[in-house]
DNA sequence: GCAAGGTC
């Protein structure tokens, strides 16, 4: 029996190919450049296998002829426009090596990544492999890790392709088409009437369901700091002074007081009795928990916050890095690592650095320590990690790698280990704490520069003692104005409300950017995100437009991703998400494009 | 000249 294998992509072909032959397969170049064919033996199943791939999505979708020139229809016909999909022209060559190989084999297996995007991608496959042979069996390898015993039983126990996935997938991309396009052309057209700059047809004012709620988040931190007014707060500062000079400050539980007249009569008691009596001493050890396996997200928020490096430009990175055999697959939701993961291989190859190269002797010794297990899964892809030792790297290359290398080190060794002294006192009717900390052992610490964990000794106190405070005031603060928004802010920020995915988010950041929407300006060491006067006109005037749900917040792509997964579980048909959802969108197209020209007039539009 | 999702 002949069987076809198709992965997602180069790099699992390649995986599962060296896995089932055990090393012994021969390789076929074809016409594409990215893509080999691997032949082998697989006796387990009296097969023999060819594995290739494709590199992502097959397809691409866009209206007919008829509807894809702006000025070929109304916008709002764009709704129930039809839409075709046709293979990509720079994926011919992956079409044609899928029909020359399907007509050789008997059955095909999907092996796409096991989540919703892999299994539209192995119906993509299905639709051209039948075109070269109808009646080809199709079967679906089901795997969570690229490991051995995993690779070999997802072969040998093959499982159907979950069409409704692949449906919720269908869904998606005819949706953010047609919504993407109606509202792009509606913002731009009306705008080109009120600014030169945009009559040339060159400048579009694009509206997207992802880039406008990553907008949406822009200015509101804008407007947060923009209509910020400082307050004053009072507390109460208490400290001894020792005999070397050193100040202990100890803090009030109350924190700090908004009111003045309340703090001021709490002073007045503490005042009364300006005694401090110790009444607990709490001596402890504790821990600073080393850091989580590496996801995407994460690496673009260390790589924004501690290299200063944009989440675009550390993926770009990391993604070379990755096709240079130096990194594991860069786009990767899991923060937890297989039990079976071959961690000390891994480790024994960085001992040879100059740098880092003691500390993973180490590991390899005593220090090496099980990783911490997140909660997240994607079944697809472990954590980001060094798969090979990389010496000759420079500039920004090389300061993602170490950083990866050092986060991928600092997983697999020791929490640090400290021991924590709390001492509360009571003074005048009121509560005060002081805290100190010894570090006993770094850890992961030495190899990990990017976590800090000082310690501050606290001299002694006993449960009982009394003491005369050196400094007892009541001070005055004031809030301080919030900060503008950070790129590793705005990562989280979208991450947390599911505004995109490990793999875009990086992208709509670019996008608002690149649109105008957006201007970065760095402060310092640190680049924050402002929004232009576009970019506020456009939110302002959606949020004035009366419509009950935002067309600039997260909710609306919330729900679409609800939706995604009622289909996935088969409690909503494809053509029922879509009618609803596109209803949804004509109803607020509607009033949008009736509004724009009048907001236009009252934001900073005008 | 529109989107977002894969991957190169």
């Amino acid at each position: 029996m002949r069987v076809l294998c198709v992965a997602e992509k180069p790099s699992i072909s390649k995986s599962i190919s060296q896995i089932l032959s055990g090393g012994r397969f021969t390789t076929n170049e074809t016409r594409s450049k990215y893509i080999k064919n691997y032949e082998f033996d697989y006796p387990q199943t009296n097969s023999f296998f060819t594995v290739t791939c494709v590199t992502g999505h097959l397809t691409g979708s866009d209206f007919p002829e008829t509807h894809r020139k702006w000025n070929s229809c109304d916008a709002f016909d764009l709704f129930d426009a039809p839409v075709e999909t046709h293979i990509a022209s720079d994926k011919k060559a992956i079409e044609e090596n899928l029909l020359t190989q399907a007509r050789r084999a008997d059955t095909l297996m999907i092996w796409t990544d096991c989540d919703r995007e892999g299994e539209h991608i192995g119906l993509e496959i299905v639709r051209v492999c039948k075109r070269a042979k109808r009646n080809i069996v199709v079967k679906r390898a089901r795997f969570s890790a690229i490991i051995a015993q995993q690779i070999h039983h997802a072969a040998q126990h093959p499982v159907e392709l979950d069409r409704a996935q692949a449906d919720a997938v269908e869904a998606r991309i005819m949706l953010d088409l047609k919504v993407g396009a109606a509202f792009t052309r509606m913002q731009t057209m009306i705008l080109q009437n009120h600014f030169a700059q945009l009559a040339d047809g060159k400048n579009v004012v694009s509206y997207g369901p992802c880039q406008f709620p990553t907008l949406g988040f822009v200015v509101q931190k804008w407007n947060l700091v923009k209509s910020f007014v400082s307050e004053p707060f009072w507390f109460i500062y208490l400290a001894l002074t020792s005999s070397a000079g050193e100040e202990t400050p100890f803090n009030w539980k109350r924190g700090h007081l908004f009111d003045e007249d309340v703090a001021v009569s709490l002073y007045d008691f503490v005042l009364s009795d300006p005694l401090a009596r110790v009444i607990k001493v709490t001596k402890k050890g504790t821990k600073k928990w080393k850091p989580l396996p590496l996801t995407t997200v994460e690496l673009q928020k260390a790589g924004s916050r501690l290299l200063r490096l944009a989440p675009k430009k550390v993926l770009d990175i990391a993604e070379k890095l990755y096709q240079q055999g130096f990194l594991s697959y860069p786009r990767t939701e899991t923060d937890q690592f297989d039990p079976q993961f071959d961690f000390q291989s891994l480790i024994q190859k960085q001992t040879v650095d100059p740098a880092w190269g003691d500390f993973a002797t180490s590991l390899t010794q005593n220090g090496f320590s099980a990783p911490r297990k997140g909660k997240n899964n994607d079944k697809a892809h472990p954590p980001i990690h060094p798969t090979a030792h990389a010496g000759n790297l420079a500039g920004d290359d090389k300061k993602v790698y170490e950083f990866i290398t050092r986060r991928f080190l600092a997983c697999c060794s020791k929490d640090a280990e400290g021991f924590q002294t709390i001492v509360d006192v009571e003074c005048g009717g009121e509560f005060f704490s002081a805290t100190g900390l010894i570090v006993l052992e770094r850890n992961y610490l030495i190899v990990y520069p990017y976590d800090k964990w000082v310690g501050h000794e606290l001299p002694d106190f006993e449960e009982g003692q009394e003491f005369q405070p050196s400094v007892c005031e009541l001070r005055e603060g004031k809030t301080s104005k919030p900060s503008l928004l950070t790129e590793a802010d705005l990562v989280t920020l979208m991450d947390k409300n599911g505004i995109g995915t490990d793999a875009t988010i990086a992208q709509h950041i670019q996008t608002i950017i690149d649109r105008d929407y957006v201007i970065e300006k760095i402060e310092g060491n640190t680049k924050y995100l402002i929004p232009s006067k576009l970019g506020i006109g456009l939110i302002e005037g959606y949020n004035q437009m009366g419509l009950n749900k935002s067309l600039s917040k997260p909710q609306l792509r919330r729900e679409t991703e609800r939706s995604m997964v009622q289909v996935c579980e088969g409690q909503k048909t494809k053509g029922d998400m879509l009618e609803e959802t596109i209803e949804q969108y004509k109803e607020m197209f509607i009033i949008a494009r009736r509004e724009f020209p009048k907001v236009v007039s009252r934001t900073t539009l005008s």
